[in-house]
DNA sequence: TATATATCGATATATAATTCTCGATACTGT
DNA sequence: ACAGTATCGAGAATTATATATCGATATATA
């Protein structure tokens, strides 16, 4: 029997397997049809450790002295990812952000196919955005639960987070990718990833606060100024 | 002699304490003075210890039985992060996803203006996006330079994102805030964060695929469905 | 005034993630 | 055929991160 049904796999593991993806799909259009461990942590900058194990944990094996079978791998990790069977999604709060991720036509082979927009603006209900209809916000929920829609994408100002959450979780929708910035109250059973910039941003504004105080020049162009003594 | 200047912060931390930022900023809004790491945590539903250990990261420091003075601790997180003089940043790539973070007004609060953007479509020179010009990509490499630029945006295709990257760096770019899903090739003092989206897809999948998998009907609704005895 | 209690701060423990080590394997070149 | 070597795979060691414990402190209440 199978035990290992459920098995865990880490999130920065999750996050790395699609640069692995990126990369071997690279290689199978330059027809390459092995590649090793230390090859892709060269090209990405990781420990070789880290790539084998990352692979491991995606149930993809290789053979010594000889590397990974690029297609494998890439197969593999679809497979792992659940990028083969394609979910619908839904999108909601038509804005500049919306309408910037109805535009990634990639999210599809992804596994993620975004199939309406729902808005509360009259002048964009009706309309298209990268082809795809936007709907009045009114029907989501009726659409989320007739419809099956498994995964949704929030992107309405934080105010009104919460409230679409709550309709897409009544509506029975499993997974959230949460844009706006607010964390959602959701029951345990439901996914919820943020992309929140403001949390990204402050990791990098720290850092560079933290780099500017330890060295307020720029170390690559510092040295090219001339000095006093010159001229 | 203070031994601890460059006291290094967990990025997990770095992205936890905007949250604190904005709740407390909601509770100094209704007024009230001091909030415990227990009441933080039960907000964002995170462990009180760990709420403690990140605000002493930040270096704030509280007082037994009464808590945090909110405001300090808005007032602090802000001087940690960086967020009090905020630095003048460029946009490279004014397509959707450029134009959607050219309108995120609240980054000025957290140390990014955006002063302008860059792209090589002549029907995009020239005009204002969300009240910000976009100049010609040729003159990335003087204006940075020149304006003495620290940070900059990339939100071109991943087949320009290294290109422009390297003009960049050459202008003395010391932080890239990288929305090209691509790994980018830069010298170690220069701080790059990817925003790769479909890394975050990644991880969203999969645990929707080995959820489903687990439990293909949703956990909520399917208590509900009438059994085949009724009616 | 004394006791009870909520909270911080520091330390200790537990868990997670990464990196290191080494034996087994399968190819290459002599 | 045989030695040399690049690589995987498994496990150990290290590092990073999160959680638990406990004494100290400051307020509230009897």
């Amino acid at each position: 029997m199978n035990i290992e049904l459920t098995r865990t796999v880490s999130e920065p593991t999750l996050k790395r397997l699609p640069l692995y993806h990126r990369f071997l799909k690279e290689l199978l259009q330059r027809e390459q049809e092995a590649v090793s461990c230390t090859d892709i942590g060269e090209e990405l900058k990781l420990d070789p450790t880290q790539v084998r194990k990352d692979l491991e944990a995606a149930g993809i094996s290789g053979r010594p002295r000889i590397g990974y079978a690029t297609a494998a791998v890439v197969d593999g990790i679809e497979l792992f990812l659940g990028w083969k069977k394609v979910s619908e999604a839904f999108l909601v709060g038509a804005g500049s952000m919306g309408s910037a991720l109805l535009g990634y036509r990639k999210f599809e082979e992804c596994g993620l196919k975004i199939v309406a927009a729902f808005d509360n603006d009259p002048a964009k209900i009706g309309r298209k955005i990268h082809g795809k209809h936007v709907l009045a916000l009114g029907k989501l929920a009726d659409l989320t639960q007739r419809m099956h829609v498994l995964i949704s994408i929030i992107t309405v100002p934080a105010e009104q987070a919460q409230a679409v959450a709550d309709v897409l979780v009544e509506g029975g929708v499993r997974a959230i990718w949460n844009f706006a910035p607010f964390r959602l109250r959701v029951p345990e059973h439901i996914i919820v990833h943020n992309e929140d910039l403001y949390c990204s941003l402050a990791s990098l504004s720290q850092k560079l606060a933290q780099a500017l105080e330890a060295n307020p020049t720029n170390p690559t162009t510092a040295p090219r100024l001339r000095t006093a003594t010159l001229d």
